[in-house]
DNA sequence: TGGCAGGGGTTGA
DNA sequence: TCAACCCCTGCC
């Protein structure tokens, strides 16, 4: 049985859908026309179109709550980015891409993306995440493979998933599942877990370390405090807040990011990171 | 067209 | 603290 094809509307107010899909936090999502993306929320394919006051998304049996909890658009972002330290570089950021947000994603598909994002850039991440969708997913429409599961993928073998261009990566992503299909760790336990918690089972899953962790935390369980710090970020954090400092020690920069950034430094983050990899940090 | 450097990180010694 | 890990992209 075919099930029902239908259309959802949102009205919206500041929300930048193209910087949102382009920021670097999920790797599902292609445009496909002006103000057009195709890509997946959890296993379902949609389409979603930004109109001028509206976001409308088209699919087979959409959930308004499960659309609406991906794309946070009931969240209110002025309570969030007033939050923000007011200085320069953070007020640039800010209107470079004023209604940016952040994603909440499926645990699993963000630690396997994150784990397959290290020494890589945003279009590899993209080509291995396609990759591993049409080999391992499992075929929801025609043409459209689901992000592969954990239980899929524990059942698949290093060699297989090198053959997604995943190279050294591949062993970090087989073990992480075989480590989740084994009960070492469990994905739906970590989102009761107070942060520092969570981040440390996230640590037990071969592949991620703090950093990916952080990822995962900020993209997937909605932990907005939390401030991923990457060479992206760390050489902007360092151009931009310490340009005399000669020795800014690691544990000093991540001192400085949890405390200067406040309870939603990851949004303050999202921006920072945005505009300086996209604007080059300098306002355009 | 080919050679080379370097990349949004983690692991293990 | 640092090399090793794969291999793709961008640049010359």
């Amino acid at each position: 049985m075919v099930s029902p094809y239908s259309h959802l509307t949102q009205r919206v107010n500041n929300y930048d859908l193209a910087s949102t899909l382009n920021s670097g936090q999920a790797f599902c999502w292609n445009l496909i026309g002006p103000n057009e993306w195709s890509g997946w929320v959890g296993r379902t394919p949609v389409n979603i179109l930004r109109g001028v006051d509206c976001l409308r998304v088209s699919g087979r049996n959409l959930s308004r709550e499960a659309i609406a909890r991906y794309f946070q658009w009931d969240v209110d972002l002025s309570a969030i980015t007033g939050t923000f330290p007011d200085d320069p570089s953070m007020r640039k950021a800010l209107a470079y891409a004023p209604g940016l947000r952040i994603l909440r994603q499926d645990p699993w598909e963000t630690v396997a993306n994150f784990i397959c994002s290290s020494m890589k850039q945003i279009v590899q991440i993209k080509q291995i995440h396609i990759a591993l969708r049409e080999r391992f997913g499992v075929e929801v429409e025609p043409g459209h493979h689901a992000f592969p599961s954990w239980q899929q993928l524990s059942a698949v073998s290093e060699n297989e998933l090198r053959e997604c261009k995943l190279g050294f990566r591949a062993k970090h992503l087989a073990m992480a599942a075989r480590q989740l299909a084994a009960g070492e760790v469990s994905l739906e336990a970590i989102e009761s877990l107070p942060t520092a918690e969570a981040r440390e089972e996230l640590m037990k899953l071969r592949g991620v370390g703090e950093k990916v962790a952080n990822c995962v935390l900020l993209f997937a369980y909605g932990r907005l405090e939390v401030f991923p710090v990457d060479v992206w970020v760390e050489r902007a954090i360092r151009t931009l807040y310490f340009p005399r400092a000669r020795k800014l020690t690691d544990k000093r920069l991540r001192r400085f990011v949890g405390e200067y950034f406040g309870p939603h430094g990851g949004y303050a983050q999202q921006y920072l990171f945005h505009w300086i990899r996209t604007a080059g940090g300098n306002g355009k």
